[in-house]
DNA sequence: AGCGCTATGGTAACCGGTGTCAATCCCGCC
DNA sequence: GGCGGGATTGACACCGGTTACCATAGCGCT
């Protein structure tokens, strides 16, 4: 076997054997358009007899650029971030581009320098900022001024199209609490985000939209503050029940907490969808396997990862790819017409 | 400033400004211990004043080794993986590694492959291979093959204690169904995972455990398998409660499932726990998050994560990484005294 | 003073690729 | 037959680190 004793052969050993210089192999690789077939060939031959792959590093260091891209997230919600990682993979596939994902602590005071490191550690291609995070300015400008091209993905536009990746989480809520209004309800509870979090904002702001062009007035006493979380989800559930009248329909802004106001409901005795109409966001695992099943905002997030990524690693491709996604309201079986 | 117009300082820069040599520069950077205290500073000091950190290519490339771990799965459990992902992270923060992931298809005939082109194109410097993929020999055998160290996270002890990462799911099963013999339980009926995988195989031999040490017979009619999904845990839970006489229990080899057989005695107009007792594996949100809190096994991810991270990327500190961690009952309120 | 140590820092080669630029080959054409 | 020019190919430096090995200096010792 021609290749060194402990390990890959090497571009010499691939050049030797074909009897050309290492130039012209690296031509090979690299799909030079100036090179003559059966040279080619012959060349292509050798490489599949040793089964040579180029080291990367090498590579990386004398292209002074690496196939790495990054995936910065502080995200709690384990299906979104493996949604994403699925997208991304699907479009780094048959590329030599590898993921390195990098969870951050969003309250650490040191999440900036803490990415900072990171980034000037690894030297990546570029990164993906998920939100919540994405939506911090301060991270995009860092990466600007390290020299690492990103792209954020989030629920509204916030930065330039060849750095975002967008649903419209406004208008994808007002779908759904229109949706509500089409079905007679005017009473309609609204469990609203964590403050700080754009998407919370935004998704608030389609409940707006979409009891201001129903007509409908907004009440304070049937609206709440949630974190995400199952738990808070249950605490303002138990709020919105309490009012008088109380609502006939709740819309939650994310699944979590969709399924807390649900065993809220529970335990007061209510059923769902009969008593009382929940709806959700994101088309979590949750939503599908609780009984009822949700009706949720589902937003693609595998196709919005992979448009990203596609944006990052391929300036060509990234012409064509969409900033902008769109959410589609899943019906299942938590809400009912009253 | 006194680096490259276009980018990052160099050893060369630090070496210039500091008065020295690059091979000193180097020292200072890998704590050789044969430097005098006074030249250390300087160097150090100018390294501050430039924000140099050196090129992690180019040590690869001169190492002949570089700082990147695999974590290599094909697992469907979003949470489980996430959970992973921490615990590796935990282990390599603030060390100069990194965390690529590789998001595998189990039922592509091409996985070998596959894992083959990444592993021989990105020379990692080892992975991580996390259930159910973990359970293949072949994958294994090829990474040994391709010089990649890996370490296996998995139910059972399945290969040699340097590549392994285990908990021990027959024992934890045994105790989660020995917990409902305590509660009076005596018709336990089993919902198995999905063959082929290990983690199925164990559980079950746990349930038998647990029944034989009871003196309690196997009865097939009151078992049945599901591939680890909430749907196909909704066929056996049907399954299992026509069976006559009916079960007073049932434990699921996963949460899934387990909230599937909840949904299917629910439908059927069972309450749960008062007709039925439920106890799930794995403890995954959806866990928490369905009403009844579902009582479950829960097994020591991060930290078992963390363990195998730590075998990998440090061979020191690996000798005092335990190799088997347990598992355990969490209770909450799905199952009631018989 | 001469010797042999150890401590320290420099030089050059090398890791495995890529860019630059010049050399060579082959052809048609005058 | 000689020449211009495009197509191929190779020699060599370089990417930014590391190791191997050598040179020099400081020191205690005989």
């Amino acid at each position: 076997m021609a290749r060194a004793k402990d390990g890959k052969p090497t571009i010499n050993d691939v050049a030797r054997l074909a009897g050309v210089s290492k130039k012209t192999v690296s031509r090979v690789i690299n799909r030079s358009p100036l090179l003559n077939a059966q040279t080619r060939e012959k060349v292509e031959a050798v490489i599949a007899e040793l089964g040579y792959v180029p080291n990367p590093q090498a590579r990386a260091l004398a292209l002074r650029r690496n196939f790495l891209i990054g995936l910065i997230h502080d995200n709690p919600n384990a299906q979104m971030v493996l949604g994403v990682q699925e997208g991304i993979l699907s479009a780094i596939r048959d590329t030599e581009f590898a993921l390195v994902v990098r969870p951050v602590n969003r309250r650490s005071p040191d999440m900036l320098d803490d990415v900072r490191t990171f980034l000037d550690q690894q030297r990546l291609f570029g990164v993906l900022l998920l939100p919540p995070i994405s939506e911090n300015d301060a991270l995009a400008q860092l990466c600007d001024e390290l020299g690492v091209t990103y792209v954020r993905m989030g629920s509204v536009r916030l930065d330039e199209d060849v750095h975002m990746v967008a649903s419209n989480d406004r208008e994808a809520v007002a779908k759904a609490v229109g949706y509500l209004i089409g079905q007679g309800h005017r009473r309609i509870g609204f469990v609203a985000g964590p403050e700080g979090f754009r998407s919370a904002a935004e998704r608030a702001l389609g409940y707006r939209d979409a009891l201001d062009s129903a007509g409908v007035a907004i009440d304070e006493t049937i609206m709440a503050e949630g974190n995400y979380t199952f738990e808070t989800g249950i605490a303002a559930g138990e709020k919105l029940l309490a009012a008088s009248p109380r609502p006939s329909a709740i819309f939650a802004s994310n699944d979590e907490m969709a399924a807390g106001v649900l065993h809220a409901a529970r335990s007061i005795g209510m059923s769902v969808p009969e008593d009382l109409s929940i709806i959700g966001f994101d088309d979590t695992a949750i939503a599908a396997h609780i009984w009822p099943p949700l009706t949720t905002v589902r937003w693609p997030i595998q196709a919005m990862a992979k448009a990203a990524a596609i944006k990052l690693i391929d300036p060509v491709e990234a012409r064509d790819q969409p900033s902008h996604f769109l959410s589609d309201l899943i019906e299942r079986a938590s809400v009912a017409p009253l």
